[in-house]
RNA sequence: CGCGGAGUGGAGCAGCCUGGUAGCUCGUCGGGCUCAUAACCCGAAGGUCGUAGGUUCAAAUCCUGCCUCCGCAA
């Protein structure tokens, strides 16, 4: 099939390499524009730009496909390529109906999650910090709705104690390569069936922002635990920064200590104290300056004992 | 020129401010204890202190350039 591919992240990239290694013409390949971004501020191409590149595929990066020049001239390439079907993942742009219409199958998203579970923008840190056992990918026949669109195919997961949004996101990746080849057969063989959305069952997606990385030890620990897996927390200890990337609850053990103190679970892990008296275990964790680190090896550097204390983020900065 | 931190035996750190004996927690190797062990005890190996210069009788330590890594911000 002559296919046109959108998409941006790393998340996104299996996807293409998937379309790609099925042997569909890849007619093109839209990816959002170059920004300046990392230390230094230096142009970085996105992550699909980078494969379709290696792949030997035209990259196209409007600005917009709504207004616009680069929208007109957008839509211009995808009237002469005249695809067969538009597949979408993680693209981050918001397509037309003109656009959403163009294709003969229209357009294919794919979507972190199980619709109609989790629509819109960050689907993967929130199934983890409301603690889904489950989550997945949905591919969609799209609509002008965000996220609305008929489901085509889905595949599940089951998540983990200690599912991170980082080992869940790899894996829904990889999953997404799946969908797709699966959704194009059935397509190919006629064999879609599409299901409407149950638009009771919806809930949505909200932004994440970096606010909300700042831990709190006086809440739950569960609470805590769900927010360092869903999107990395942290807090302050010792002075230093310090970033917290995977944690699981410690089974059975609480302590009365004051919210943020830590707690030595053995020579080679610990854990904090939450505000329920529960204590969260944290497997891995980096200190401003420092490489990431898992919890025996920031031990031995950091003579960590149970009088230190967390402090969150907000305390260490009225504190100074 | 966005702001800032860091490079010290295999790992993570201290030492630097106030130059002059290479330290800590682990790991590794050898030995011991133990039914046994990731536990405990004893011992050993292993470092041109990122790199190039400068100051000095003497530099991990003070000064300058360069390389690399990272946090914030975007």
């Amino acid at each position: 099939m002559k296919i046109v591919f959108m998409g941006t992240p790393d998340f996104s990239v299996p996807t293409l390499e998937q379309l790609h290694a099925d042997g569909h013409e890849v007619q093109a390949v839209f990816t959002q524009p170059d920004k300046a971004r990392g230390r230094g501020r230096k142009m970085m191409p996105t992550p699909v730009k980078q494969k379709a590149m290696e792949l030997g595929l035209p990259v196209y990066q409007p600005l917009s496909l709504r207004k616009g020049e680069d929208a007109e001239a957008a839509r211009n390439v995808l009237q002469e390529l005249q695809p067969d079907l538009i597949v979408v993942i993680a693209y981050g742009q918001i397509l037309p109906k003109e656009i959403l219409t163009l294709p003969k199958h229209g357009c294919i998203n794919l979507h972190a999650s199980l619709l109609p579970r989790w629509r819109g923008a960050a689907p993967i840190q929130r199934a983890v910090l409301s603690g889904d056992t489950e989550s997945g990918v949905t591919a969609m026949q799209m609509a002008e709705g965000l996220d609305t669109g008929d489901m085509l195919y889905t595949l599940k997961t089951q998540m983990t104690e200690e599912e991170t949004a980082d080992s869940l996101h790899d894996r829904l990746s990889a999953m997404s390569a799946r969908v797709i080849h699966e959704t194009l057969e059935l397509l190919q063989q006629g064999g879609l069936r599409p299901v409407k959305q149950d638009d009771a069952q919806a809930c949505y997606a909200e932004k994440i922002t970096k606010e909300m990385s700042a831990l709190d030890f006086s809440a739950a620990a569960e609470t805590v635990d769900r927010t360092i897996r869903g999107i990395t927390g942290y807090a302050v200890l010792k002075g230093k920064r310090v970033k917290i990337y995977r944690s699981c609850m410690a089974e059975g053990v609480t302590s009365d200590a004051p919210a943020g103190t830590v707690k030595i679970l053995s020579k080679k892990t610990f854990g904090v104290v939450c505000g329920d008296g529960k204590v969260v275990q944290l497997l891995y964790l980096q200190a401003e300056g420092g490489k990431p680190l898992d919890a025996q090896t920031f031990m031995n550097g950091s003579r960590l004992s149970e009088a230190d204390c967390f402090v969150s983020a907000e305390t260490a900065e009225e504190a100074k």
